[in-house]
DNA sequence: TAGGCCATCTGGTCCT
DNA sequence: AGGACCAGATGGCCTA
């Protein structure tokens, strides 16, 4: 995975100004294929995608009030911004580490974040129950595919 | 083209 | 005061 090191802090270009930033970069993220359909298990992420085409994510047009607002309140939300999508990136981190431990079908399936919460939910939940039922050891690793039968309540 | 998923921005709220 | 967290809004990309 790709931390922060994804994005220079510079990418955090202010959008205050103007509708499209060009020097901003699309989010560092991951995206791309889902789950079970075998027609998405190997797609290229979609933020190469995006920053090939030098598009942006930039803008929502609500608070643009350009220039409106004070320098002091302006930077002060460049940096809250800034620290928004850190945390996101970590956040993100931490999911794609959640991603790497659990068992998909096809393997180089990517589970989408709610599946991923999801599926891990369900994961845990299967292999206590193996371990209560003694099987232990290797009996305890299911497959994805046998996650998807035995599944508990936590399904979409 | 519609729908799903995602990244980002933003303002509000809570906490330190 | 400033940071963390959150949810809503917006718009881009991708697949069916």
């Amino acid at each position: 995975m790709a931390p922060q090191s994804d994005r220079s802090p510079d990418e955090g270009q202010p959008y205050f100004g103007g509708a499209e930033d060009p020097s901003s970069a699309a989010g560092g993220g991951s995206a791309g294929s889902r789950g079970a359909s075998p027609a998405r298990t190997a797609l290229a992420p979609r933020e190469t995608a995006a920053r090939r085409k030098g598009k942006t994510r930039r803008g929502r047009g609500k608070a643009r009030n350009e220039g409106l607002l004070s320098k002091q309140k302006r930077s002060r939300r460049m940096k809250a911004n800034d620290r928004e999508r850190n945390r996101m990136h970590h956040l993100n981190s931490a999911l794609d580490a959640l991603r790497s431990v659990l068992p998909t079908f096809p393997d180089d399936a990517k589970l989408t974040k709610i599946e991923t919460l999801r599926f891990a939910h369900n994961y845990i939940w299967a292999r206590e129950r193996g371990l209560e039922r003694g099987g232990g050891g290797e009996s305890g690793q299911l497959k994805a595919q046998e996650m998807g039968r035995a599944l508990p309540p936590l399904t979409r």
